[in-house]
This record gives structure tokens, sequence and C-alpha cells, in this order.
DNA sequence: CCTTTGACTCACT
DNA sequence: CAGTGAGCCAAAG
């Protein structure tokens, strides 16, 4: 068959650049620790974009693997727990992970901070 | 096709 | 210190 012909026209696949780097960072991030969308953009040299991690995440639901319970905002606030099927279900994903959650915010986030773009030596 | 929104973050007021 | 606007890029309406 011909290659244009068996052409996705729909719906990015595996392959998106951007969204492929991100799956990739948050598959590396270490059990017990935890990483922001900022800090993932800024290691792919967008920091600006980090709602495009948001975005990512949603994606990444059709892979399946990729733990993006260990990604919260800068303030270490679990802001995507409403899409995990239950707001409580990525807190108990965390805290399964050693991680502990205080009202919807990782306790000591700043020293279970994981950052890609030092951890990984960019 | 144009408008609005979204799992964010920074800067300014 | 808190509220608001702007920047970013893509998907859904």
């Amino acid at each position: 068959m011909s290659a244009s012909h068996m052409e996705n026209k729909t719906k990015q696949q595996y392959g998106q650049s951007f969204f492929e780097d991100v799956w990739d960072v948050v598959r590396q991030i270490p059990k017990g620790r935890v990483t922001s969308y900022g800090a993932i953009a800024n290691y792919l040299g967008t920091r600006m974009s980090a709602r495009m991690v948001g975005w990512a995440m949603n994606a990444a639901h059709a892979i399946g693997d990729v733990p993006a319970q260990r990604v919260v905002n800068r303030n270490g606030i679990l802001s995507g727990k409403a899409h995990f099927g239950s707001p409580e279900r990525m807190q108990e994903l965390l805290e399964a992970d050693g991680v502990e959650i205080r009202n919807d915010t990782v306790v000591d986030f700043k020293t279970l901070f994981w950052d890609p773009a030092t951890e990984l030596g960019l």
C-alpha cells in the first residue's frame, strides 16, 4: 500500500516531538519523586509552553504508560487531580509512590522535586 | 474558519 | 500579598 494512503489523518499519534518528549521525561521520574509542568517544558526548551505539557498528559492517558500523577504544578498542587477519573485518584497514586499529600499539595515538594534539566544533566 | 478554553507560569499593579 | 493580564500552543465548539 502507498504510505500516503495509509497515512493517518486525524489525531496525532506517536511521533509528535513535544508530546513524545514529555512522556519520555515523565516515565523517567523516579518513584517517590515529583516534577512540575514548567520544569518539563523548561527541559524541552520552552518554559512558557507549560500548558502544552498538560495537554500531553491528557493525551498520555491514551498510552497508559505515563505516571502523570507525578507531574504537578509549580506550587506542588495536584492541579490535574480532576483528570484521574476521581479527584482522589491522583493523591492515592502518589501516596502509593511514598509521596505524602496534604490538602491536595505535595508535602515537602521542594525536596521531592525532580528537575529533569538537573537530574538528566542538561 | 474563527472563537474559546485549558492538567501553566511569569510579570506587573 | 493578592488580583489581573499576557504569553504559549493546540484541540474542541
